[in-house]
DNA sequence: CTGTTAGCGCCTTCAG
DNA sequence: CTGAAGGCGCTAACAG
């Protein structure tokens, strides 16, 4: 095994006690001492292990978790480097664990972090239903949310306007002088899913336009997925002059059905991406700072961190949106 | 504080020892009492602090170190996944920490990871200095590295077969005609920037082509700069009529250029990217499993930590590449 | 300035 | 089947 703060006393002819401040650059250490301990610990590759100091101390972990559905798409990667800035500053480190969008093993996930005493806890729910990310039931490990409002718990959640966007985006379109408009969407049951849906028809409805149900696609779970709902609205006779996409995957879906369709569809889609100026065909985004996101639900979490008293506010912070034009020299 | 065992013993009216053993699942306890303690645990809120057992039994924390320098690239986000991938298998988890390309960082890191006893780390070297990541300064802890073999320390690694597949792309540039190649690479102090460049070396070599200096820049930290490096390079009197771009970034830049040029020239460029085939000019890319390259450095670095012993091997993994062809219709 | 005692939360060992 | 004693590695709280 490692060598342990004994070896490295017995081995400075000290007291345990003297290598333990002597760690601690206590100033009550006799240079003399001091040194020998140095030495010794040089000698020995001696490491003090934190986990037991932090047992003894009663500290903290310094121990961030975060569960998230999927580090391979850019949007929690952006997320994940907000949450690291702010940890590093209080040099916290961070747990990383994808759930897949399946909310047992979100539920494993969290519950393990809890058993790990982790000081905090970001996680994006993969469903509406949140009664295992609320803090009573994890050691009252502080948690906060992101993307996605808490559903009967009482915790802090960074959101994102989805709302606004859509509406924004969708309106967009209808000012170019669309009528019939497609709509890709996420599962209803999904609050990100929901809002954005709730955008789309606000925005026609506004306009006076009715919505078609026959244009709209709700439940698209890979970009395989979103191709075929693309193609199938836009093989319907009449199809619709223009598709809204509600995440990235939808609108790679419907990128490449308009494509096959002979790119004559405008589309809009929500996140925007580092190709988006650089494709053939025009394109509207719905674009958003991800990694502040992070930043604040990290910053959200820490706050409980400090202040565990802090608890039952539920405070709710709402990131911007902001709609972008790609005019993309079409073919 | 939370509830300790003992809180649950005394709840249960029995000793600490059967509240342990009954959260082990030890068959040697009476229903009865079982029960009791179960219910005192769901009374109580109760969770065993992993960290306080962990260091009683001498077990490990089960937790698994990843330093690498930007989760945002898309290339680290997919090997972030292949690690997940096998430790989840164990029941592991991941701390993921970014060096942002910085040597002291990376060193800060591996330390931090260390003295936590994390039973492993997979680094993805900032720099060709490895100092640091020599187990024998991180309290054994074994290190695997990914995507650099190691420099003066003795430890596995998984690598990328980084002069194969620029040797490939360039030499698909050869075969259609270009005699003039420009090449946009990474520090030639890193492996991968020098690899690359070898590889691009090599390929003009075998066609019996001189490397051009005024057509090589090497250092480009950004798509920015990459940008300005490629429009350097295509600004020259009679300029190439091909590019490699060694990685993502390097591409996009020279991709941006070579639109505002008029499109003419062929691009190569190493990483393989979502929109690939749906830009407005032809593009060959040089494509990998990046998630198998953490799966494998999971595997490797677990291998260790089951069989300290089997540390000297210093064992090397080439993962292949490929090269594809995105013919991708020009404007 | 330094060492001793005790104990963080849990578990191994060994008597009952 | 159950409990008491002791200790994992470290450090507060006291002596000296």
């Amino acid at each position: 095994m490692n060598p342990t703060m004994r070896d490295v006393a017995d081995y400075a002819r000290v007291s345990p006690m003297t290598v333990s401040r002597t760690l601690r650059d206590d100033p009550s250490v006799a240079p003399e001492k001091r040194s020998r301990v140095l030495a010794a610990v040089a000698a020995l590759g001696y490491r003090r292990n934190e986990a037991a100091r932090t047992l003894r101390v009663g500290g903290s972990t310094k121990l961030l978790g975060v569960v998230i559905t999927n580090i391979a798409n850019p949007f929690y990667a952006q997320l994940a480097l907000g949450i690291e800035d702010h940890a590093d500053k209080r040099g916290m480190r961070v747990v990383f664990a994808n759930s897949g969008e399946n909310t047992d093993r979100e539920r494993q996930l969290v519950q393990d972090f809890a058993a790990r005493r982790l000081d905090g806890i970001i996680a994006v729910p993969a469903a509406n239903q949140h009664d295992h990310l609320d803090p009573a039931g994890l050691a009252a490990v502080p948690v906060v949310l992101a993307a996605s409002p808490p559903h009967r718990i009482n915790v802090d959640a960074v959101l994102l306007d989805d709302f606004g966007g859509t509406y924004e985006a969708t309106s967009m379109l209808i000012a170019r002088g669309h009528r019939n408009i497609g709509f890709l969407g996420l599962p209803a049951a999904t609050w990100t899913g929901s809002e954005r849906y709730r955008g789309y028809v606000a925005a026609l409805e506004a306009a006076g336009l009715a919505v078609q149900d026959r244009f709209v696609r709700r439940n698209q779970p890979h970009v395989a997925a979103a191709v075929e709902a693309a193609n199938a609205i836009l093989d319907q006779p009449d199809p619709p002059t223009a598709v809204f996409a509600a995440n990235n995957r939808n609108t790679i879906g419907a990128y490449r059905a308009i494509r096959s369709h002979g790119g004559t569809t405008a589309l809009a889609g929500f996140d925007d991406f580092d190709f988006a100026d650089l494709l053939d065909l025009p394109l509207i985004v719905v674009s958003y700072d991800a990694r502040e996101i992070g930043r604040v639900a990290a910053e959200l979490v820490c706050g409980h961190i400090d202040n565990p008293s802090s608890s039952p506010l539920a405070r709710r912070v709402v990131i911007p949106t902001k709609v972008i034009d790609y005019p993309n020299a079409a073919s």
